[in-house]
DNA sequence: GTCTATATGTTGATAGAC
DNA sequence: GTCTATCAACATATAGAC
């Protein structure tokens, strides 16, 4: 069935599955093209090289979980609302794409410079700008008197990592609390709001504002 | 230089190194051997196996992060004070042992059986049984109305996340705020302290009990 | 125990027919 | 565009001298 673009998405999807589980050196062409349905030498005719294959992928999968973010922090919305908002995001992706943030960090650990061609190729955000914005909006809150003072990347990095690490740890996690996929799942859902009220509690004032 | 018993110590300590760093699949025998000095040949001739090699490291890996835990949420000493102490401990291991985390969950991402190995070999830990302690003590606590009803595992799985994932993201975190080296290590130190009060703030009931 | 040289198998990549 | 067959490079592992 020769199907010109059918089969570069077949590719993609397939090396989608075997570099998240595996990684760049623990996937295997071969393995790669059987899930895809196809014959190796197709790989090299669409993407000519292992690792231009695998830089698609992994771009892709930044493209992910970086912009969001972002955009999130440097939005106008309310400081609940935005945890919740990044809460959910990040549950509904790993709940769909759970080898998602081992295979990210496994290869900056590899190698941290595939992080600057992102950044390079994907201009439109800029982490000071939209940080200082989110920055700024603290420090409104804080002299409103409705939040205590924080360092907002204590506060992001307390966020992020309820959120992902759970996902990281699953395969230890089950196995030693003796649970089923289904009841993690069950148990990450309960998590989605969980976590942004717990971050927000963290942050309230010791006394309650004035009404 | 003929050195029987410090040529194993030196390859264990090259193959940590390697292996730590870019894992089962992207390490090399070869770059093993120049790590430690020696030739390649010498790596079997101790070993047999880059696979026996390998297993050798990731034991002890989860040696260095599994039992700790346990051990702490099962003794008799108060909540704040087993917050403190897992808190201490992997913020020590990970200041010395940055690649650590990361090597382990990919290890177990890649295949999840390795980690039955280490539970066989290490019987002198249950889980079911330590962490049933924990969730007594939580109980008792809640009875006093010291603290609110939790669900433990979502509690300690918080403290963790936050102690841990900082490390995983640290290639990308200082690239991305443009951070040194030594700004980061401050800055996890300043959570060293901060995540275990956050965990306690968590769990206060919402009227402070009576005196 | 330590080394050099080599065997053996695997993998990414290509050549060429259809 | 798709396939089969094959190449060349590399990596683990071993043989054998010292």
């Amino acid at each position: 069935m020769p199907e010109t673009d059918n089969t570069e998405a077949r590719i993609l999807e397939a090396a989608k599955q075997v570099f998240y589980r595996k990684g760049l050196d623990g996937a295997r062409m071969q393995e790669i093209a059987d899930e895809a349905g196809i014959n190796k030498a197709m790989l090299h005719y669409y993407f000519r090289t292992k690792e231009k294959l695998f830089d698609k992928i992994f771009l892709e999968a930044l493209g992910k979980i970086l912009p969001k973010i972002a955009t999130t922090l440097g939005s106008d919305a309310p400081l609940a609302e935005k945890f919740d908002v990044i809460s959910g995001y990040y549950h509904d992706l790993l709940l769909s794409t759970p080898y998602l943030p081992v295979f990210v960090v496994q290869t900056l650990q590899h190698n941290p410079d595939r992080l600057l061609q992102f950044i390079i190729t994907q201009s439109g955000i800029n982490p000071a700008e939209t940080f200082g914005k989110f920055l700024m909006q603290i420090q409104q809150e804080v002299a409103l008197g409705n939040i205590r003072p924080i360092d907002p990347r204590h506060l992001v990095l307390n966020l992020i990592s309820m959120c992902v690490f759970p996902f990281m740890m699953r395969p230890m996690f089950i196995r030693i609390i003796g649970m089923k996929d289904e009841a993690f799942e069950a148990f990450v859902n309960e998590r989605r709001h969980l976590v942004p009220q717990l971050i927000m509690q963290s942050i309230q004032p010791d006394q309650p504002p004035p009404d």
